[in-house]
DNA sequence: GATAAATGGAATAGCTGTTCCAGTTGACTA
DNA sequence: TAGTCAACTGGAACAGCTATTCCATTTATC
């Protein structure tokens, strides 16, 4: 009679799942890695047939592993924005986005044209987090309001994703450059065009 | 005896080099077009060998393809430098640029990883330009000097091209923001970490 | 020990840049 | 204008790469 497992998948299979994304994982973060089948499969020490069919698809392995990668970062974002004051949660979060996009530049630039639905879930929902943070700064005045939080949110979304080659020392800069100029403007930097000197 | 043209290549073959640079032009402004050769050779009326062997190669076409798009945009940023006053200069340009990226926004997606030359120098031209109006922007106090003007140059010139997936509203946005961040930090922005409501 | 699930890696299919070549065309001569 | 010849052309053939499928063999489960 049957002998297979009745509820799930043989233990192998369910094991063999885990190396893969694990070895897809380590080649996303890695930006000069080619993210071929055969590259992930040979990290994982699997055959390529056993990658893909884990996942049914190479996109499929690949948005499960940018997820992985993504979800902390999501998870972050919600707890400054549940615990620290916006302003500040603002600019944490940032520069932490800063270091992951510097430690894991590789993602942005392999995922154009993919399909990756629960990737592009979490950067919405990390969107959403961010513009939380907007629109509380905006209300304590430490944010500009003559910008829409969601042009801001939508802006930052953008900006910080598009800009992963950025080494540390710039990222640093965009980031008091960009906060800065996310301030309330001031009667010193309004009108500016002529030199005051 | 000999009859071939001494000094140039025939009459067709140079129609046919334009015809195959105006179609890799018109293909690489189009985010949505398929660039490969096949498809360039379509547009222009021509066979897949004659628009390679036109340039070498098809990244020799693209970077010819690329370079006449920037370059007009770099003589721009040189002629506001020698003509208008540096602050002003360097918002004009880049409102200007940023309308460049916006209408052709395939740029910066298709050239990673290629072998272009000539674009590579113009883009190292371009922000040699914008250096120079930073540093004399930096001069007439219009400016933060609390960075060094390789930072910032490097800093625009990164994070201009990189967001080229801006629409019109945003890239409206972040040149606000980022031209308020980059003036001088005054006693109000400092430090505001804490509310002032 | 029986059996179905799972595996590895070869075979397949699809895509794309480059090369090749039989046929065409421009340039020059007389 | 007609003739010639080399440059040039289109597009088929080729080569390289990669995701996916397939299947003979192995392995986990009962």
């Amino acid at each position: 009679m049957s002998s297979a497992p009745v509820g799930g998948r043989r233990a192998d299979a369910v094991r063999n799942r885990h190396l893969a994304l694990e070895a897809a994982t380590a080649l996303v973060s890695e930006s000069t890695a080619t993210l071929t089948v055969e590259a992930i499969a040979k990290r994982a020490g699997l055959g390529a047939g056993t990658v893909v069919r884990a996942f049914g698809s190479k996109d499929a392995l690949l948005d499960a592993a940018v997820s992985d990668l993504l979800r902390p970062v999501v998870d972050r974002a919600r707890e400054l924005l549940a615990r620290a004051e916006p302003d500040r949660a603002l600019r944490t979060f940032l520069a932490e986005l800063m270091d992951f996009q510097s430690a894991h530049h590789g993602i942005s630039n392999e995922l154009r044209g993919l399909a990756v639905p629960t990737t592009t879930e979490l950067r919405a929902e990390l969107e959403q987090a961010v513009r939380a943070m907007i629109a509380g700064a905006q209300r304590t005045g430490t944010i500009r309001t003559d910008l829409a939080p969601d042009i801001l949110a939508d802006l930052i979304g953008q900006t910080a994703f598009a800009i992963a080659r950025l080494g540390t020392g710039l990222a640093d800069a965009y980031l008091t450059v960009l906060m800065d100029g996310l301030r309330p403007p001031t009667s010193a930097n309004a009108e500016p065009t002529v030199s005051p000197a």
